[in-house]
RNA sequence: CGGGGUGUAGCGUAGCCCGGUCAUCGCGCCUGCUUUGGGAGCAGGAGGUCGCAGGUUCGAAUCCUGCCACCCCGACCA
């Protein structure tokens, strides 16, 4: 049974570390709120990139690549957005150091070497990708323009999370040009279901699918569909997010394509995005007091094969099974690894796997050679099998199916029972403050309402769902006339 | 930027109030032997400008001042 994981350093470090550590690279480093991200977790982001990847091309999208630095003019083009940013930008002034006359073997800024223009480095990229498109739009047949870029992003955030908020992270970026608005508006709802497909298939992690109140609106955007989940602590955290922005951008850079009748009009444009955040999610999802947890659909390695053996002629024998069991898993298109390393004792390898979330163990030893089996152990619940060799291919591809599943269900579960349907004011802050989770509430639909309650509460709406059903009530704040239900919570 | 806290070996820590063989302990690391079906045991060993800079003092990890960094809470946010 998972327990319970409070999202603080001290008590779940133990899990981030085999992914991921907080980059501490000089004493007195600026370079705060970055993380190192280890080669297990890099293998976690490019299971995700690539499942993203096929997603988006299947849909027709293609990768390119764009400037980490955009000028300062660029990015003030789209006021609201820059207006958005601004508070979180790094700023590139100069490009050459000297050395330093007053303190020896430092180095220092050379005046004669600072730049006309600042350069921004990217917090997002639709400035440079908007700037570039105008040069690539001209008739409505160059039109879709569906592309999504691979990247890193800087936000100076006041305060960072490792994983949740770092000052610097990857992610994907979409970036897509129409013709029309309703296709321009199918786009971001399509990615937005993409998101959430992925989310839930391969991640394990239920999200509720809705669209952001003005004031959680990306800046810029008209529209902003999201996805939403629910940590194991109770608060929410978003794990995606989809930008209908109108043609506020074209606007913005002069982006126009003659239309088949003849006129002259601005594109309309979307962008959507999901970042590293999502491992964080992962973690804060499924983790238990024995490490990480992953989905197989997700991880790196599905099974791991630990030998256990004494002595040069049993290790000779137990290999040879290994190897042989690794063989067949591959060619089922199996995730494996085989652990031969002879510097470490089987349990401390048990261990080992076990805080890095392997869904499933296999352990081959001289006692399943002579019997022809080998013990199998789900990461999940411990449950520990003696399998047939021959039926094994069969075994484990059944438990893998069957523990995304349950991982999924558990989730689900718990998001269902955190999701608390509130009627006035008192029980809206008791829910919040003892409980946590989601509160479906009736909201009169008026911003100000909204930055009430979270001036008192420090909650938010999360979404309001497409699965909102008609409903005739008052809203839990200011008691007017409200049409139906939209989640709250408090988020990351 | 406001409020609170912390900084001692690669990691986690004791010591600080009450200055004086106190630089403590665990993990990890190295060497050797024995081990290997759930994080091995024993023996030996390496590793520290006690965040930085001043000050007080015969003497500072300990007291004072300043600075820096990190963590938590607020505002901001994928």
């Amino acid at each position: 049974m998972a327990k319970k994981i409070t999202p603080r350093k001290e008590d779940y470090s133990k899990w981030y570390n085999e992914i991921v550590v907080q980059a501490n690279l000089a004493e007195n480093s600026a370079v705060r709120g970055c993380m190192v991200i280890k080669p297990y977790g890099y293998a976690i982001w490019e299971r995700m990139q690539n499942e993203l990847d096929k997603m988006f091309k299947e849909t027709g999208h293609e990768n390119a690549y764009f400037p980490l630095f955009v000028p300062k003019s660029l990015f003030e083009a789209e006021e609201k957005n820059a207006e958005g940013f601004a508070k979180e930008c790094a700023i590139v002034t100069h490009y050459r150091l000297k050395n330093d006359s007053m303190n020896k073997g430092k180095l220092t800024l050379d005046p004669s070497a600072k730049l006309e223009e600042e350069l921004i480095v990217r917090p997002t990229s639709e400035a440079v990708i908007w700037n570039t498109y105008k040069s690539w739009i001209q008739s409505y047949r160059d039109l879709p323009i569906l592309i999504n870029q691979w990247a890193n992003v800087v936000r100076w955030e006041m305060r960072t999370r490792l994983f949740l908020r770092t000052a610097e992270f990857l992610w994907q970026e979409g970036h897509t040009a129409h013709a029309t608005k309703e296709e321009a508006l199918e786009e971001a709802k399509l990615m937005n279901k993409i998101y959430a497909n992925f989310v839930e298939n391969f991640m394990a992690i239920p999200v509720i699918q809705g669209i952001k109140s003005k004031s959680e609106r990306f800046a810029g955007a008209e529209k902003t569909f999201c996805i939403e989940a629910l940590m194991q602590d109770g608060k929410a955290l978003q794990a995606g997010t989809s930008h209908f922005l109108g043609q506020n951008f074209a606007k913005a850079f002069d982006v126009k394509f003659a239309s088949k009748n003849g006129g002259l009009e601005h594109v309309w444009a979307t962008s959507w995005g999901v970042s590293t955040r999502l491992i964080g999610a992962l973690i804060m999802t499924h983790s238990d007091d024995n490490g990480l947890v992953l989905p197989p659909n997700l991880a790196p390695y599905q099974v791991v094969i630990v030998p256990i053996y004494k002595g040069e002629k049993q290790k000779e024998d137990v290999f040879k099974v290994a190897e042989r069991i690794k063989r067949k898993l591959i060619s089922n298109d199996i995730r494996v690894k085989f652990d031969d390393r002879d510097k470490f004792k089987p349990g401390f390898k048990f261990n080992e796997y076990e805080l890095k979330g392997v869904p499933l163990r296999i352990s081959v030893g001289p006692k399943d050679i002579e019997n022809g089996k080998v013990e199998v152990a789900r990461r999940d619940d411990f449950s520990k099998s003696l399998v047939n060799q021959s039926q094994l291919i069969n075994y484990i591809e059944n438990q893998l199916i069957n523990i995304q599943k349950v991982l999924f269900d558990r989730a689900k579960k718990f998001q269902k029972e955190n999701t608390t349907r509130v009627d006035n004011f008192d029980d809206f802050k008791d829910v919040l403050n003892k409980k946590g989770g989601f509160v479906l509430a009736h909201w009169d639909g008026a911003e100000v309402t909204e930055n009430a309650i979270k001036n008192e509460t420090k909650a938010t709406i999360r979404c309001i769902p497409y699965s909102k059903k008609e409903e005739t009530g008052r809203c839990v704040y200011s008691g007017n006339p409200s049409k139906g239900r939209v989640f709250f919570a408090k988020a990351y």
